[in-house]
DNA sequence: ATCGTACTCTGTACTATATACAACGTACGA
DNA sequence: TCGTACGTTGTATATAGTACAGAGTACGAT
């Protein structure tokens, strides 16, 4: 083995781009990352991301699991391509009208893209990797802030500060959802098994303000409405936050 | 054995609460619920939240592993009552001060709190469930919002608000250490590798914008101080879009 | 004082994960 | 035509959570 054979392994951002050098030799390949990831991307969407495993995947495929290895260098850097792949073909608002509409637009678009695809909101890293579909979307996000005013620094700023909203507002419903399935309890049988305790252990005298305001809340949106609820809040809010930058 | 002998597993919330009904029959148990957090807390904070294994905490509090079992009923138990004991000793600046500065307090102990014990953030669910610590924290929380003409139900969204901002903030700024720190590259290497792929794909017709600003956010702020930047600046839009809200 | 039994503790075992490694076979390039 | 690069796969390893059953302990009833 000389060392002009050695083939390292694919970067990630070789794969992202999909500029591995092409080989000729060998027997032809039987799939492409393509068809890997879109796999991989409806299996999650179907069952969750701990769902996505390997063997799993493989069988959706029809091959063995190690054969996967042959496209993916390892499972992060699938789940990087299949978050790429998800903001490549993502829908999008197209971007007109007052800037603040044209933001909560671009917030809507991601908050209906991370529960479309629950596992993407848990997945995504803040920056994710600047693959293809990651270039696309910020461009695109970015024309929502232009002709505003903002430095390019100050742009990229707000994008992060409300993309990083969207994410978190997304993922706490989805989580808020989950528990509400795994519990398989009704809010009745909840409140039967945990009521007593509970009744005596939140003392007014110790915690006047939380019992006061957590009751409230709870009477105020039944628990099922919360998570649109605090989206619906948190995108005002955050709107208003940057219209104190851009209306400056 | 008789219905009447069943004990069903401890509920969270008992085990929250230190409710759980005493025994007196069979051996003294050789360490109690705190001692096992408190290691496990150790351990998380040393190695982060995937080295805290159950083999791993057993062998550092001298067990078998499924001694830990008779503490507490699984994993998820046990990282539900780290976090109520995180928020417990939790320390907390005084509420005082006009409104924002209270606000950036409640934000700034956050951050720290999640910025010391790494695994918390990712762990918290959004609303955690009401353990003493998370009661306390609340109850504390929502002091800083008291007296500013806010509704019960709107103190609730905006504290949930704020929090979920910092919390976010603060899995990012993790994240993005993690990834430095995980790619053991230098950030010359990193730009040896990939740059010239990116300079070919990053097509400057193609994402004139996202170029543009990518370039100057690159700039301005070497990665280093990226999150804790995207947290200052977060903070003020945040504490803006409430002051909408609270000022109105 | 004795004895049953509820309870703690522990060793073993099961299922499932990602993935390393080596064997096998294919088909291109020389 | 043949060597070799490479796709494919079966087997194997390390590590996870935790179910289960056996062994020993000490309180409470007798």
């Amino acid at each position: 083995m000389t060392a002009a054979t050695e083939t390292p392994k694919p970067h990630l951002l070789e794969l992202l781009w999909r500029a591995a050098p092409e080989t000729s030799r060998g027997p032809r390949k039987g799939l492409t990352v393509d068809e890997v990831v879109a796999a991989a991307i409806a299996l999650a969407d179907a069952e969750g991301l701990e769902a996505l495993t390997v063997r799993r995947l493989a069988q959706s495929l029809g091959k063995a699991p190690m054969t996967l290895y042959t496209y993916v260098p390892g499972k992060t850097e699938l789940v990087a391509l299949m978050l790429d792949a998800l903001f490549e073909r993502m829908e999008a608002t197209a971007v007109e009208g007052p800037w603040r509409e044209r933001l909560a637009a671009v917030a809507r678009d991601n908050y209906a893209l991370y529960r479309a695809h629950v596992w993407a909101a848990s997945a995504a890293p803040s920056r994710p990797p600047l693959g293809p579909g990651q270039c696309t979307k910020y461009e695109r996000e970015l024309q929502a802030l232009e002709g505003l005013g903002l430095t390019d620094v100050e742009m990229d700023d707000a994008l992060a500060h409300l993309l990083a909203f969207v994410r978190a507002a997304a993922q706490d419903a989805a989580q808020s959802e989950a528990e509400r399935e795994a519990s398989a309890q009704s809010d009745q049988e909840w409140w039967e098994a945990n009521g007593p305790l509970l009744a005596k252990v939140l003392d007014v005298e110790k915690f006047p303000t939380a019992v006061r305001v957590g009751r409230a809340a709870g009477e105020a949106h039944d628990a099922a409405y919360n998570a649109e609820h605090a989206f619906a809040f948190g995108l005002e809010r955050t709107l208003d936050g940057l219209a104190a930058l851009i209306e400056r």
